[in-house]
DNA sequence: AATTTTGTCTAACATCTGTTAGGGATATGA
DNA sequence: TCATATCCCTAACAGATGTTAGACAAAATT
């Protein structure tokens, strides 16, 4: 495969995630995916194997994206509300990142069929077991609240993924900042605090 | 409009709800909803007069009954805080009581076309400001931390919708329990408190 | 008993779907 | 210069799609 054919086959799932983002998987067209790229349907058969084949290729490598990632944050030592922050930090930037990819990733991937579903399945798992022991390793310093690990970890990713929902580009707040709004908000919740709170940073 | 023909219009609404929340609006077929209810697709047009009149009813049928519960928190006096779970509260009974309609009118509303997503969107937003009403609130009397309005708005719905993703009603939380522990994560956030915490309720 | 209404059926329509076959042009490499 | 690989084309397929027309039986109403 040469460079020119990598990077056609490249256009080809940028405009594919922007069309299932705008439209979602099932509304859009192989005809419609083509005719946003200037060519006929039948062209794109010699870039890709199929349709379902650019919806892995999408799925997959946001997953692997995040999965890297946070792998990372885990591997440096923080303590859990450094690595938390680190951890939304990242979650942050890549799927503002990739909004387009991120958008098909969060919501089309169950027209996935398998094996790819219940790969995809499994690696979304890892990656939310991976938040999950940042949660675990919080209660266990005590600076975390003894909640339900699984609920805090889901309740907390659905918050992330949200982002995709109104971010934008050329909109107000950089993802920066987004950040550690969303990292305020998830550690410090919405009650006024006293600065007597322990940990407590405006 | 006979009682029996209204029954059976409800019976084609909620199977086309469960359908649509498993496979998408765009891939769940007028023949699977007809098979579904054992009979052909055609007949189906006796009763709807399109599969979008279907989307419509199911995702403004969720939209009034949201909206009219939280008009009732907002008249009845609370302070902030107890108007915001109040106002969880109630939005986690209707969508957990409803999960299917909801799934669809979180999910599946954008397949909607003009006019009517215009009039959806209308409503929605109407729905997000009471909530925001009660934040606002919230700041006003000193009980919330100043955060960014929309942006804490936006986050909280996200979070309270989120709960039909997984929510089962033979599951292991009830209705009541899923709404405490959102509340509380809401208004305390992860991270622990001292107990002289303004306001704090364990 | 006669008539209308209701709910379903079969048959068919035009259009859209993902995909394949095979051909032709341009660029690449020997 | 010749061969090969790359990229796109037209034409077509088989099946699925939303929807309509019209017929028929059962039920409700007169």
């Amino acid at each position: 495969m040469s460079n020119k054919n990598f990077s056609r086959k490249e256009q080809i799932l940028e405009s594919a995630a922007m069309l299932f983002k705008q439209n979602g998987y099932a509304s859009s067209s192989m005809r419609d995916l083509a005719s946003l790229l200037g060519i006929e349907a039948a062209s794109l058969y010699h870039h890709v194997k199929s349709k379902e084949e650019i919806l892995e290729n999408i799925c997959f490598a946001l997953a692997d994206k995040l999965i890297t990632s946070i792998a990372e944050v885990n591997d440096i030592y923080f303590n859990a509300e450094e690595k938390l922050r680190s951890a939304i930090k990242n979650h942050i930037e890549i799927i503002t990142d990739n909004s387009n990819f991120s958008a098909v990733f969060i919501h089309e991937w169950r027209h996935l069929s398998e094996p790819k579903l219940g790969e995809f399945k499994t690696l979304r798992l890892a990656y939310e077991n991976e938040f999950k022991v940042i949660i675990q390793e919080g209660i266990r310093e005590d600076i975390f609240d003894g909640v339900d690990e699984k609920f805090a970890t889901l309740t907390i990713l659905s918050t992330l993924n949200w982002v995709i929902e109104w971010f934008n580009k050329d909109g107000e707040m950089t993802p920066e900042e987004i950040s550690t709004k969303l990292s305020d908000f998830i550690l410090g919740g919405l009650r006024k605090k006293l600065v007597t709170d322990l940990d407590y940073k405006p």
